[in-house]
DNA sequence: CATCTCCATAATGATTTGGAATGGATTTTC
DNA sequence: GAAAATCCATTCCAAATCATTATGGAGATG
């Protein structure tokens, strides 16, 4: 009897969810994945765990009896990497870095708190910048790691790492005319005031470069560089916008466009030649294994 | 933090050995085998856990503070198992096998000790029979399971799994003349007696066609067909013997002639039309991964 | 100094794993 | 009741991992 912690995870994780589908996406894994996870755990231990029985898939009573076992075996090897990490020379040392403000807001929070916990030596600086200005700071080495949109060109000197992907809605105020039609064009959109950030933006430019494909043109109102401010502008209901699935608030319409829903990479980026702090490499380690999600924020 | 249980097994018992050869050979596992499960959970904990310094390995700080977590998750995972087993609808039946005594002595008794405690409910027989009794009763159907060593001709109706290799070691008695001699070769031992089971037997073949090969006339005796009577009169001084390595007891001396030494495999075979019962079955399943071997004899 | 023992590394072949695409089954919706 | 959607299994393929053999280096042994 033999098998891989991972597979623990991904039975408890999918008896807690009672969804095979749902616990590959906490898990950060495809469905497929996960159920040959479930199914080589259940080799291992030559019984089955799940009743599938169509669309529910329930414990049976095998698995309801080894859930517990899982858990303390997970909960002990939790406990140990705990023990080693404090018995480990204690990672001490400033970590600076600068984020994008929404970034910051919805992924980094729950991750930071996660990480100066576990090392509550390093003494991290978040500071909040444009993506542009996160760029031009890590080029001329001012700054040792930044989260940023996926910028236009990559830069040479630069190493960039992709941390998630995030798609864009269009959105409006309940109360907008647009969120009353039915069916939707792009030309609709048109109509209406556009409120979008600086044309330097990624999501700028995806919008623009939208439009113009289908060869339509946009009133684009430049009101702010934050997404954060633009929220709330479309909220009192100027115009509509492009914005993240994870800020789409109930104040909020997501227009059924998804067809025409970009999506846009958020990155940490280094320079290639500067050499990196340890808690600089630390980080760069630790975000390996617990890549942001979702989940996080929820 | 992921790992597979194998690789804490392999710490464990690297950590028990002090020693990662003899852990490997207590794992069936090659030395390079183990020493990269063992990276590997050193990768995964990113801590080392021995410190190898030249030809002693000992644990860590850190691998002291993780041993006792290692063996709680074994333990609670062992207890999984058994509870599982437990569960499973109860395994009864009759399972009839059929041994050498040679086996049935050196190997299977702790093997079996174990299954008939994992598996109460199994009404186990065995019998004592040589090899050539065991094959013609398995070819006709009237037994499921056999163990034997290696039959000069395999059956085409028979399933051979093969269980483990044994090397067959030169012994004479400590007061024999042999015992005596510095340098020895075949020549000198071809001077003295040779005590050999039936020419049946794969032992006596191999022995026979070993000195065939170089040439040199042989006085064998045939006292008996049982490895165990014959050792009895090769301590009694009567003749050498070429005798399985763990039947090697205080009263022999083994003649250094590694490389002449044959070894010789022990399989257990069925009939491949004669569908198995469940305990059948069973047994053969479990038998993967229980694998006998000097370790349970110890 | 030669030899032996023990562990690490390199190379190779076999097995396993994860992901995209697909299919079957069942529930939901209209 | 038909269509759509949801959910899990399966298949295929590429990439990673694993175990083995062969080899090398570093300390102990004599």
């Amino acid at each position: 009897m033999d098998f891989h912690l991972a597979a623990l995870k991904a039975f408890v994780s999918a008896a807690r969810e009672s969804s095979f589908s749902r616990a590959a996406d906490c898990l950060h894994l495809t469905q497929p994945g996960l159920s040959k996870r479930i199914r080589s755990l259940e080799d291992a231990l030559r019984v089955e765990l799940f009743d599938r029985i169509g669309r529910r898939t329930v414990l049976t009573e095998a698995g309801r009896a080894f859930l517990p076992y899982a858990l303390r075996i997970l909960a002990e090897a939790e406990q140990a990497g705990q023990l080693l990490r404090s018995l480990q020379p204690a990672q001490i040392g400033k970590l600076h870095l600068a984020t994008t403000q929404h970034i910051g807001l919805y992924y980094l929070k729950p991750l930071l708190a996660e990480f100066v916990r576990q090392y509550p030596g390093i003494d991290l600086t978040v500071d909040f910048k444009t993506s542009a200005e996160t760029h031009k700071l890590l080029c001329q080495g001012e700054l040792e790691l930044g989260f940023m949109s996926e910028p236009p060109l990559h830069e040479q000197a630069l190493e960039y790492v992709e941390v998630l992907n995030e798609r864009l809605c269009f959105a409006v105020a309940q109360q907008h005319p647009l969120a009353l039609l039915e069916a939707l064009t792009l030309q609709d959109l048109a109509r209406y005031p556009a409120l979008l950030p600086g044309s330097n933006t990624r999501c700028r430019r995806l919008i623009e470069n939208l439009f113009q494909q289908h060869a339509t043109p946009l009133d684009v109102r430049e009101p702010s560089n934050y997404l954060e401010a633009l929220r709330m502008l479309v909220e009192a209901g100027l115009g509509w916008s492009a914005l993240p699935e994870v800020m789409i608030s109930s104040g909020l319409c997501r227009l059924p466009l998804p067809q025409y829903e970009p999506a846009r990479t958020i990155m940490l980026a280094y320079h290639r030649k500067v050499s990196l702090s340890g808690p600089a490499r630390l980080f760069l380690e630790w975000l390996k294994e617990h890549p942001p999600g979702l989940h996080s924020v929820a």
